[in-house]
DNA sequence: CTGAAAGCGCTTACAG
DNA sequence: CTGAAAGCGCTTACAG
């Protein structure tokens, strides 16, 4: 990193502490013969001059540096698509990954700065301002990977362009002759899921087409959800003939709705899921959708985790990765 | 490991090899002014006693153990379930879990133990002699979760009882009036793949029920290899009423095939799968399929692995969790 | 609770 | 290509 700066020494820190050697590496050992007030100034002077002690410095010599990568909650099939997608960058690049669940407890970012963690790639996770500080001190860059939260300059992150995607969706079904076309989103709160929403409601906004409020839903990004989200839908005294949806696991959960009530997919209902998982392509039928490089996306934030890592500096601090509609045959024209 | 036992130090081997200790360093930090016959000398001396240079020492030092987690080729729903069920038992114990893609290069397991790693576990993958004799040499153990091969007592393996839910998906299709019924499998290599072929045979012929040759298919265990297999047995002049599939992948490849011909899923045809993934519960229809506990298997051997990092006994070679036939609703009683 | 002193493991500039 | 010697960073038993 700085190759000409010698490495901070214990005698640096005894020096500036006014202490002995001895003393120093005392603290640095835990060892408790030493007094409250005394430790503690030694401890200031150590994160100040940023000491390491010689079983943690593999990471800094390192030739493969190591990134975690944590997830929030389940391996789901999206997330393990974005690990593929680091794997690949990380096998190209020689770094190391390691998987966990995130769980922030109270020495959390000092921790993986100890195990020797060099960037730290949160997968559709939520974060605190505390959580962000915690990083900062501990001087572990983050990227996060479809962020839940709006782009914001402190966070690096990687996403697709949502909007784009749903405007894509849902034009699709217009194009097809549906006029009557609902929305079964994820969370309210999620980005991501808002940007879908808006770009179809933008879609239905330029072709004039109504969209009541019993037509637009959010809830989870998951099956179960697809499954309440298509009852909800088809109770209507007038059901659309046509649904986007946040992704693909709501998707299969609405088809499933509509085939225990006898609607054939897309003969009486065309469906639209977003992200293009592989259950898009296994579905039966194979389910229309707006495919997220979801791949790409996770070596993008390999990669720039990395960079970070390095100490570079990074063209923009959030990059979207283009969506694109793959058409197949769960969407037909409307009768 | 061994509390009592010195560390071995540079001055150890300098004695052994009978050159002084500046030699020996030299060849630890790999520079260039040494003799080749000395070099190979204090390098053998050096691996016989296990030395490990301070860079490395924090991997005996840390108080989590890193596993690394190998995979062949794609994460695949399978392969991410799995590793579902190594994070929960890695967090549980407090171990770190490093994912690569097996790449087994000259210095394969020497650089997995000089970057920290404790053991290794591979999944779905395919290991030869010369793998395990640079595990043994390197002191790293290995645990293979769903071996291809068969159970060897050199190489720890957490499995299923595949034979026993091939049986179990077989009379439950026997049950249900079905005579005509095809087997479309993965690789005929596979271990796993040839226990769930002689359960389906075992059962078909306590039933007296005949099993043409151009019934059995073996191939992938991808969707594709399902659509062809599909087209297979359906191209027959006297198909199947029923198949039993070598996972839910096939099975989903098969019902496309199924449904481009107009044919009913389970009306006209029953299709049962195997693993149950989450692919089966999301499909279209619910996939009946032979449930594997994929992430209590990833559970058993992360913590397998742990146990022969730190030098424990393991009581059996190799493990096998029970299979459990789930009844959705591809199958159906024969018309 | 502190530190002077001895010592350990390792590295390196340099003489041969 | 080798090693004696100086020296670095750190630890620890022990005196105060």
């Amino acid at each position: 990193m700085r190759p000409d700066a010698r490495r901070t020494t214990l005698a640096t820190i005894a020096q500036a502490a006014g202490v002995s050697v001895a003393t120093v590496s005392k603290v640095v050992n835990e060892r408790s013969d030493v007094a409250p007030q005394t430790r503690a100034r030694v401890l200031e002077l150590l994160h100040q001059h940023g000491y390491i002690a010689p079983v943690f410095r593999h990471a800094e010599v390192a030739t493969n540096p190591t990134i975690e990568v944590q997830f929030d909650g389940d391996l789901k099939t999206y997330s393990a698509e974005a690990l593929a997608g680091i794997m690949d960058a990380a096998t190209d690049l020689g770094a190391s990954v390691v998987v966990s669940k995130a769980s922030r407890t109270t020495h959390w970012a000092r921790d993986l700065v100890a195990a020797g963690r060099r960037a730290l790639i949160a997968v559709t996770s939520v974060y605190t301002t505390a959580h962000l500080n915690a990083l900062d001190r501990a001087g572990l860059p983050l990227v996060v990977l479809d962020p839940l939260h709006l782009p914001h300059s402190r966070v690096n992150s990687v996403g697709a362009t949502n909007f784009a995607g749903g405007l894509a969706a849902t034009q699709h079904l217009l194009a097809l002759g549906h006029r009557r076309i609902g929305y079964v989103g994820g969370p309210a709160i999620a980005v991501c899921n808002q940007a879908r929403m808006h770009g179809f409601r933008a879609a239905m906004e330029a072709a004039s087409a109504p969209v009541p409020a019993a037509y637009v839903r959010s809830g989870e990004f998951t099956y179960q959800a697809g499954l309440h989200g298509g009852a909800a839908l088809l109770d209507l005294e007038e059901p659309p003939t046509a649904v986007f949806t946040g992704n693909d696991e709501i998707a299969l959960g609405l088809i499933e709705t509509a085939r225990t009530r006898g609607l054939r997919i897309p003969e009486d209902l065309s469906v639209v899921g977003f992200d293009d998982t592989l259950l898009a392509r296994m579905a039966s039928p194979p389910l229309t959708t707006v495919r997220q490089p979801i791949r790409e996306m996770g070596s993008v934030a390999l990669r720039t985790a990395l960079r970070l890592a390095n100490g570079e500096k990074v063209e923009s601090y959030h990059i979207e990765l283009a969506t694109e509609l793959v058409t197949r045959e769960s969407t037909a024209p409307c009768r």
